[in-house]
DNA sequence: CAGGCCATGTAACAGGTTACATGATTCT
DNA sequence: AGAATCATGTAACCTGTTACATGGCCTG
């Protein structure tokens, strides 16, 4: 139930058509939770159906017909309720980390490259968000606003950096190990 | 496609039933792949159609009957396929995150008791990680086995590790944003 | 033998993924 | 007119979630 919450977000920051949001989805908000272009279709008549949001008027609902939506006072609403209410969090689902746990027991033969390829992606990750920090929040203090969207950021700094922190360390154990004792 | 292979690795390890599956997901593979007991079971089913395992003998298999699985050669060689074949990392899909996004448009309202909530559970698991590196890592250097489960724990404490930090900040960053300026 | 627990399983549904279809617009 | 692209949408499938059903075993 996290979806239509993340598009009335989306919705609410500045009111689009599905396509305007799927491209905002793989920019910003997509760095915590991706969707594709049919799952949010999908989503957006589901939520037009609850009374959540409408279609802008002066367009006519044909196919290929570009429509953007507005949320409602229900939606915004929603979004409130969903915001301010207690869910507890999720265990993460690593596949990298399962892998090595594979590795443990079949062997490690071929993983270190991937290793690798993670690390040169999350630094990769890791310059885009702080390009982003240097841009959008400079050393003054902002609006509230400003210091929330810093903190989100903040997160996924820190959660990059974790990650290519703990694959160098990886690898230098990976190292350690053929040179040790081999396979 | 992650959870027959998280299964063919437990199974690796230890040969169990459904139920005994269950419960170690529970504890050490479901800290970064959880699965409910009807997930496994269904899986169990496939796996064993296609090939993978088989149900050990000397039990017959009617209803409420404990069965107990292995690996059988197939299985092994395609975990081992698995582990090698590289694949993307996912982009994180975090509910708090979201929420505090949204609770940048609607408003903070709630979302504080939320925030300390989550610090508490995670200051409480990276305990638990921690706990098990005490009694199951010593400081000397264990096999290479034991370097890659040692490896894979570190993981997980540096990531618990990440939360709590950074709750902490954002608590800081509430309470600033409280005193300083109101909702 | 009643109640509780252990163990396996079915069913229905929600959410996410992949492949493909179709109408409109623009460019050549 | 044809091709490329933009925009919306359908369909099938797979994975994960929730609720419930059933049989066997143990204990009082």
């Amino acid at each position: 139930m996290s979806l239509p919450h993340a598009i009335l977000t989306a919705l609410l920051e500045k009111p689009s058509s599905g396509l305007e949001l799927t491209r905002r989805f793989d920019r910003s908000i997509g760095y915590f939770w991706s969707a594709t272009h049919q799952q949010i279709y999908r989503e957006l008549g589901k939520l037009e159906a609850e009374g959540y949001i409408r279609a802008l008027p002066s367009q006519q609902p044909t196919r290929g017909q570009k429509k953007s939506y507005g949320v409602l006072p229900a939606g915004r609403a929603e979004l409130a309720r969903w915001t301010a209410a207690s869910q507890d969090p999720k265990p993460p689902r690593d596949t990298l980390l399962l892998r090595l746990r594979a590795a443990a027991v079949v062997g490690t033969e071929g993983i270190e490259a991937d290793l690798r390829r993670h690390l040169v992606l999350h630094q990769r990750q890791l310059a885009e968000y702080e390009e982003i920090e240097q841009r959008d929040f400079g050393p003054g203090r902002g609006t509230a606003q400003d210091r929330l969207q810093h903190l989100i950021l903040r997160a996924g700094i820190d959660l990059e950096t974790f990650w290519t922190r703990w694959l160098t360390h990886a690898l230098e154990e990976f190292e350690g190990l053929s040179t040790a004792e081999g396979s």
